[in-house]
DNA sequence: CCATTCCGTTTGCAATTGCAAGCAGAGTGG
DNA sequence: CCACTCTGCTTGCAATTGCAAACGGAATGG
């Protein structure tokens, strides 16, 4: 395949290079790259890895995330809700548990709609002490998270929820 | 010669497809890589790149923040992932929502916890049709957060999972 | 029993990354 | 004028990515 589109990643990098006023070969050894391969990705002839890119980022002293949404890595970080980002990006959660929170979570927000709140954030007495000694969550609502809770492929729970 | 570090990654890719109930190749096929190299990234024997690591991710409906983290190319405090700060920070919940959302999380965490993985099962491809991904919150969850949605009376409670 | 269809893996191979070495030009100054 | 040093760029080459094709199992079914 020829070259694609990776001009822009490129043209970004020796702006904000020059932006700092460092040559390509500060810049290269302040990366641990060597001063060719950093020409030809300024220039477009080359598509640096995520490690590379890292790296510059580093040596450039810039966010690793700006150059991965300028070389069309990540999505522009449309931040469409920070509970909704916050929860795609937890490592230790399932993709089903995953997919019930947002659901939740959605479903608050609509329902939420109508009624106007202007919660200032006071402070919380009990803030931190969650869910350690007393759930509030009533034992419906577990019983009925409890099939999301760590299904992994385990049939402990016969999920047989097949529709008629 | 030396295989580096990379497995960790690797092994974070198969426990979220594993998790997501879809096989090597389905993944390969949603995220637009081969099959065998899919393969090769989840034992640890490749070191993908960022494109491929950015169209996994896609695949797995992860964010690709959570992936570069994973893979050490990004520092994880540039990611916002904490969820218990999110939904605090929130000011479109009320405070029970807040309360019951951050009390699922927790529950999820927990059991996520103590889970133990469980990768050894027999391998009923074809058994129901487990291909339709989700039906993501059953009737029986719906009607449990109702009484915590907000008391409109209104239960239009549509899902949407908003899917890129 | 053999055909089919999944699963994940192994095996070559083209294409690419990334680097060491070397090239051309612009200042500087002895 | 020539030596030195800086700038960025071009050239081969080892190592790696990433893929198409093929392989060994396991389950389904004629």
């Amino acid at each position: 395949m020829a070259l694609p589109k990776v001009g822009s990643i490129g043209e970004y990098i020796r702006e904000q290079r020059q932006q700092a006023k460092i040559s390509l070969r500060q810049l290269a050894a302040a990366a641990g790259v060597s001063n060719p391969y950093l020409s030809q990705i300024e220039r477009g002839l080359r598509k640096p890895s995520a490690e590379i890119l890292n790296q510059i980022a580093k040596g450039l002293h810039i966010s690793a995330q700006a150059l991965y949404v300028q070389a069309g890595l990540i999505e522009d970080r449309e931040t469409p809700s920070d509970v909704v980002t916050a929860i795609r990006a937890d490592t230790h959660l399932t993709e089903r548990q995953r997919q019930v929170l947002i659901d939740i979570y959605e479903s608050f927000r609509k329902e939420k709609h109508s009624e106007d709140e202007q919660t200032s954030q006071k402070a919380h007495p009990r803030s931190d002490s969650v869910a350690d000694d007393e759930q509030s969550l009533p034992a419906e609502l577990r019983a009925a998270l409890e099939p999301y809770a760590a299904s992994t492929g385990n049939d402990t729970v016969n999920q047989e929820t097949k529709e008629g």
